[in-house]
RNA sequence: GCGGCUCUGGUGAAGUGGUUAACACGUCGGAUUGUGGCUCCGAUAUGCGUGGGUUCGAUUCCCACGAGUCGCC
């Protein structure tokens, strides 16, 4: 198997793992959190100052790719890494979120999506096999089996029905896969305990080099999330990554990796940058975020956060200078932020794994919630 | 000097003799979780150039004054 899970350590008092993550293009420590980067590069930043900021595995997308410039351009192109020029590690999502998500029109039938490209309009058809050849076609580290990410809410005989679909779809994504292709399954189920604790057995079931889980984050409760969460990984291999689709925000993140969570990726920092949002650490500011553009920033000569070595921060950027650039719409605002929310991830994720390492995540987390 | 026209929020502007003066931009807040640099949601004129008058009631009608603008001498 090409991608690989090396449990290092497991906290003393909670399920937190710290491990390595072997792939092709190189070893990654977990608990990492991959940035997204949907068109083959993440919005803003070049692929050097991704590197420099400490990104180790970022996200790419089939649903965007496939459309524009198709899988086989990037073939040709010599793959994604060449043609993006990144030589760390690409997940690269299947596609299935998106034909949800983005396309306004769709049919669902057991073969595949036909959907509406939210390009063009043009009809386009993903299945497992197409999904999976496509991720191949692109030379993704890790692809990610086709599936059907389910609403919320939705009731117990569709979430029940679709969940199986996507288990069958998970076989056939498995079956897809060229020799040496890594492959991570997803589990489903909804926000249903018995429907997740079978999702999740199924999935562990089968020959992934990882697994992931699916359906969460998408507008329930945290509450229910966490639950789900729990139900989710209790069934899941120790000696595999657990990966976390679509999460998060700090406070899950640290609630993901309590409950033996590796990986996480989110649009949350990288969008939210664009939208003038600093993330901060509770003791730099409560609410744990700045939305620079408010008039309290506009005579604050201080960076971001003080402590912080991004490229923002260490230069001094001030927060003043960038709500300017944010207000008067310069593209350079966007990428201080996205560079510091980023590096702010970066160094959450070490905080966490070095706690772990030290058998005391759960002071850890006290500290974050502020108990 | 004479004549015409116009005066509504930070800006551009709708509008009506009768409860809360459209809309847009700006400003001030908020949202954002397997990415549309997209977008969405709130708040924002106790007052309609100033002073009188008519009227049960005037931002709306009338008069005077002021300011701006155009034209003529």
């Amino acid at each position: 198997m090409s991608v690989t899970y090396e449990l290092i350590h497991k906290d003393k008092f909670t399920g937190a793992r710290a491990g390595i993550l072997h792939t092709p293009h190189g070893d990654f420590l977990t608990p990492i959190f991959m940035p997204v980067g949907t068109q083959a590069t993440v919005k803003t930043l070049s692929p050097d100052e991704l590197e420099d900021l400490g990104a180790g595995i970022i996200l790419g997308n089939t649903y965007h790719l496939f459309l524009r410039p198709t899988a086989d351009l990037i073939q040709r192109a010599g793959g994604l890494h060449k043609f993006m020029h990144w030589n760390k590690g690409i997940l690269t999502d299947s596609g299935g979120f998106q034909v949800f998500s983005l396309s306004t029109i769709r049919k669902i039938t057991e073969e595949g999506v036909m959907f509406n490209s939210h390009i063009d309009g043009a009809k386009k058809f993903l299945s497992p096999e197409i999904s999976i050849q496509t991720q191949f076609k692109f030379g993704s580290d890790i692809s990610m089996a086709f599936d059907e990410c389910i609403p919320y809410p939705a009731d117990y005989n569709y979430t029940k029905n679709s969940t199986a679909r996507t288990h069958r779809w998970a076989e056939r994504s498995l079956n897809a896969a060229a020799a040496g292709q890594a492959v991570f399954g997803i589990c489903q189920g909804g926000m249903y305990e018995d429907l997740r604790e079978e999702s999740s057995k199924f999935i562990a079931s089968l020959d992934f080099a990882g697994c992931a889980i699916g359906g969460l984050s998408v507008g329930e409760p945290k509450e229910i999330m966490y639950k789900m969460l729990e139900v989710s990984t209790k069934f899941l291999p120790e000696n595999k990554a657990r990966y976390l689709m679509g999460v998060g925000t700090p406070d899950h993140l640290i609630e993901g990796v309590m409950r033996g969570v590796d990986m996480f990726d989110c649009v949350f920092p990288t969008r939210v940058a664009r939208n003038g949002m600093a993330m901060v650490s509770p003791k730099t500011s409560a609410r744990g975020r700045l939305v620079i553009k408010n008039a309290e920033f506009t005579e604050d000569f201080t960076p971001l956060e003080s402590d912080c070595d991004c490229y923002a921060c260490k230069k001094n950027f001030t927060r003043a200078y960038i709500r300017h650039l944010v207000r008067a719409d310069e593209i350079i605002g966007l990428r201080l932020l996205t560079l510091h929310n980023l590096r702010y991830l970066q160094r959450f994720m070490a905080a966490m794994r070095q706690a772990i390492l030290d058998d005391r995540f759960n002071e850890f987390r006290a500290d974050f919630f502020g108990a």
